[in-house]
DNA sequence: TCAGAATTGATATATTGTATCCTAACTGCT
DNA sequence: AGCAGTTAGGATACAATATATCAATTCTGA
């Protein structure tokens, strides 16, 4: 797992460089939302950590150690789905902040896509039009995966 | 206040036509949401009711009707601010289910969109392209609007 | 009118998120 | 090393949002 541990190399040099620590707490939380290949709430990872370890990862550190990875680019808060997902751009420098994702109604799969320029410029025109100087770049849609889809029918 | 009359009216309608009753409690609800101008919380129209009438309306009740008032087609959940605004399309018969929401993450207004078939488009490929076979045409963006905007500088 | 369905009331509880205050750990400086 | 100030985490309480369940009421159609 080699790409795990330069991820977390990458991201505690990140925080170092944001000024803040990156503590065994802070890297529990990153590390269970790198292994998770869905997204978590905040009481999911609470869970996990506790699973993982024997030590308690109250529900409340858990908040706000997400709130810093937040602001240090290494993990995405889904609005829809209440959620939780780390960058999948850790390790690459470039194109942070500009991530959107899809999130299957039924099952709450989030997929993360890559729109073209052009379609992010529409949204932009039509937010502009509207009185909305600037859009966030992190989207959020809804829809339905194929397997949701089909045991629909 | 007629449109307001004519809007009501046809959504009595639409309940008989879905097969299910229009009554005091859910006009009670959908009023308080075309009047406001803003987007809504459950508990917010909850008060919102009590305010105006003497009875009283449990907040339990409001989820109960805001579900129904949904199922019509009568009013939109918006996820990403956990609130509910009325369809603005009651009283015209076209363009259901197809709305676009901008939400401003400092105050939190929502405004009402419209993005062009093209811009739709390229966001069904991105989707289709990442195994979703359909996404809601009901889409939530955050930005900021330009108020909040400039008082942030 | 009566049976069955739809609606609402009432209560409990789950889930998600914030506020606050205090303690512990670390950092930089002398 | 020792101290002051900052940063991080623990603990508790509570607010806001949402769901589950069962009983009571109201309405509808035969």
């Amino acid at each position: 797992m080699l790409d795990y541990e330069k991820a977390i190399s990458i991201a505690e040099q990140k925080c170092l460089q944001g000024g803040v620590r990156f503590t065994q707490r802070r890297k529990q939380v990153l590390s269970v939302l790198m292994k998770a290949d869905a997204a978590l709430s905040a009481y999911e990872i609470a869970e996990q950590c506790n699973a993982d370890s024997d030590t308690k990862m109250p529900a409340m550190s858990v908040y706000r150690i997400l709130d810093l990875l937040q602001e240090q680019n290494l993990i995405h808060r889904l609005e829809i789905a209440n959620k939780y997902i780390s960058c999948s751009h850790i390790s690459c420098s470039h194109e942070h902040n500009n991530s959107q994702f899809l999130i299957c109604g039924g099952c709450r799969h989030v997929e993360e896509i890559y729109l073209s320029h052009d379609a992010v410029d529409a949204l932009q025109t039509a937010a502009s039009a509207a009185g909305f100087s600037t859009i966030s770049p992190q989207l959020e849609i809804t829809g339905w995966c194929t397997q949701c889809q089909q045991s629909e029918d």
